[in-house]
DNA sequence: AATTTTTTTTAGCTTTGTCTAAAAATATTT
DNA sequence: AAATATTTTTAGACAAAGCTAAAAAAAATT
């Protein structure tokens, strides 16, 4: 994988994004979205072009080939797990983490991040509920997390609980957990991997490990990072 | 504190590094230093004079402001603290550490800077035994340190002993540990901060909390970084 | 002190990534 | 389908950061 420049990744990221909703990017679409100009788009894409990263015809819109989607999933990985380290580790709000890893997604040196993946434990969603694509580029496409890997603070929706013994659900309907029901992680204690959740705006309670290892939650889309 | 290009930081950086030696630095000693033209240099000096970053007038070398000098504090904090990172976190190998915080230390983001800062424990040592700028630009300038402070496998020679009571010396003496002898950490246990420590190439043994607490070793001079 | 060598600067060119203004192509209205 | 509006591309300019080659200044030699 070669090395490409900061606004080249940035052009390519944002084709990534843009691409997901419609099948093709218009020049517009990418200006506005990257804050420049139309005509600063057409150069740009003409130079991806040369590079095999787009597919592009004057006045047809563009797409990434597939090296130009390896490419895009390689900075995204980057970025997503630049904002996990900043707000687990670093105690960055999910709100301050995106900004931040604009700048630090393009550092691009493979070992790093492989090293950073290993030390983060391998995380799979970003502290906005995004999926983390992995060191081969795959990505989950299914947003339905385990409550033991859901990163603090960042609000999720109870989809199902895996086990239906009496034991367990006498629990959830002590701590009023249903499904449907809203809840945030708020603390994690590393020593019994206990958790503090809050449902709302009510007062944080805690669940063992044991408990949250049944519990799955849906985080909601998002879309710009 | 402004914002300013790779290029300028990485200038500034050499500077500092090229003035310890002598008062003032040359265009060739930092074409050569940068691996550019002297003609580039020119350009460059210029540029920074404007910005009042260095004091320059042609054919006469050129050293920092004091501005310029706080500015290269905060390149070479940044630098540090990441490559303390790498090595204490990542398990990069000391050696691997410079060439990745050299992509790293150019995002300058104040907050990201602190809170790695105080993550890593405020650490004052780099993995090369180079003392790290606090937040304010100070450095310390002795190379003196508490051996529960020197970052793993730098390779550093016992200075003094603080304590001097019997019982301390019969341990050293056991341990094989005297003023002069070149030692190594190889790992730290969080538990009771005990640390495995080589002499040599013999084999490694352990240290407790109380024992490091009262060994100071000085580490090599190094430089380029 | 004059000459030669070395260092530094200037002048002008290149590439990257942006811009504006004008031209060309495509879409939308009437 | 013609006219109008919008989108996209082209053409040409500019700033940043580098380069080479030539000129100028400083240092070293004879």
């Amino acid at each position: 994988m070669l090395n490409y420049s900061t606004s080249e990744e940035n052009h390519i990221k944002a084709i990534f994004h843009l691409q997901k909703q419609d099948g093709t990017v218009t020049t517009n679409e990418l200006a506005h979205e990257l804050r420049t100009r139309p005509a600063s788009i057409t150069d740009m894409m003409k130079k991806l072009k040369a590079k095999k990263l787009v597919n592009y015809q004057p006045y047809q819109g563009f797409r990434l080939t597939s090296e130009g989607s390896k490419v895009a999933l390689g900075i995204i990985r980057r970025h997503r797990l630049w904002e996990y380290f900043l707000a687990e580790k670093l105690k960055f709000t999910w709100d301050e983490v995106h900004e931040v890893a604009e700048d630090l997604e393009h550092v691009s040196n493979k070992k790093l991040i492989d090293k950073l993946d290993e030390y983060l434990g391998f995380p799979r969603i970003d502290p906005h509920g995004d999926p983390i694509p992995d060191a081969n580029g795959k990505i989950e496409t299914a947003r339905k997390i385990c409550l033991t890997e859901l990163p603090v603070n960042i609000p999720a929706a109870v989809s199902n609980v895996s086990d239906q013994s009496s034991g367990i659900l006498e629990l959830l309907e002590h701590k009023k957990i249903t499904i449907g029901v809203k809840l945030e992680v708020k603390k994690r204690f590393e020593f019994d991997d206990s958790m503090e959740v809050r449902i709302g705006r009510q007062p944080a309670f805690t669940i063992s490990k044991q408990l949250a290892e049944n519990i799955f939650v849906k985080t909601p889309e998002h879309g710009n990072d």
